[in-house]
DNA sequence: CCTTGACTTGGAGCCCGCTCCAGGGAGTAT
DNA sequence: ATACTCCCTGGAGCGGGCTCCAAGTCAAGG
């Protein structure tokens, strides 16, 4: 597959996917002629686990350490753990920070509508008012 | 309430809370003589608002345009509640995003401990087989 | 053969959100 | 009076994460 191909059906860029590979996030790309790159089903499965991790707010600098972890086969296997764990960890603190936000979000929002619903109100009094007056 | 203390109290840097002002985040902080801010307690409840959006990720973007729209009065009502529901649809689609990736890292992990309980027993069988060995 | 187009690399540039700093003022303690 | 501490402003600098670009290589089509 090609880098385009793999660009299209993952939605990141092409400069992203390179990017990512230079960095160490995405172990090297097997190669056809020219250094053409050609992903193969591992590599795919990088880029599939990678979106999904950034695409959620798992920094770049701890998925680097995964794969250079994964480089080092089985005697990094506690660590990699060990880091998913505590990734997990992040993750679910920051999303009780987000829960915290919606629930303000949400009496906020159930103030405007209290208070637009009253303005509504009002303008309509005002309104009858004025037909009141009108009609005399 | 000097600007030390503010930061003190809510975590923020005094820089932070400088730049906030500056950048029309927080509407203009009340001042003593000779320039120097003293926070009232509006001003602390902007402070708290937007240390709690912050820290979900609500862009400073949004943030400056709700407080602009806010220190517009009433004419804004509508504006400022499409504006927190559009933040709160933001917010609720990324912690979809980051439960997916906490379901794969539950995945993952529980895979590295199936996989770290099997290296174990491998680790114990061939010790139980060397000690067998040294036996006879 | 020459053009076209997709690919390569290394490096520069950009946006966001702070963070740091120089230079200066004001109030207090010694 | 001097030093100390806290405050001020405007602007530069920085780290993360891309994004863009120049210059070059290669394969296929006309």
């Amino acid at each position: 597959m090609t880098i385009s191909e793999v660009s299209k059906q993952y939605g990141l860029s092409t400069d992203t996917l390179r990017y990512y590979e230079r960095i160490g996030l995405i172990p090297p790309v097997p190669r056809r002629g020219g250094g053409v790159r050609d992903y193969d089903k591992a590599s795919l499965g990088w880029v599939e686990l990678i979106k999904c991790m950034r695409s959620a707010g798992v920094s770049i600098e701890a998925l680097i350490e995964y794969s250079r972890l994964f480089q080092q086969g089985d005697e990094t296997l506690e660590a990699r753990k060990a880091l998913l764990v505590e990734q997990r960890r992040q993750l679910l603190e920051r999303m009780a920070d987000m829960q915290r936000s919606v629930d303000r979000l949400n009496e906020k929002i159930e103030n405007y509508e209290r208070g637009l619903a009253q303005k509504e109100q009002e303008l309509r009094r005002h309104q009858a008012e004025r037909e009141e007056t009108g009609k005399r």
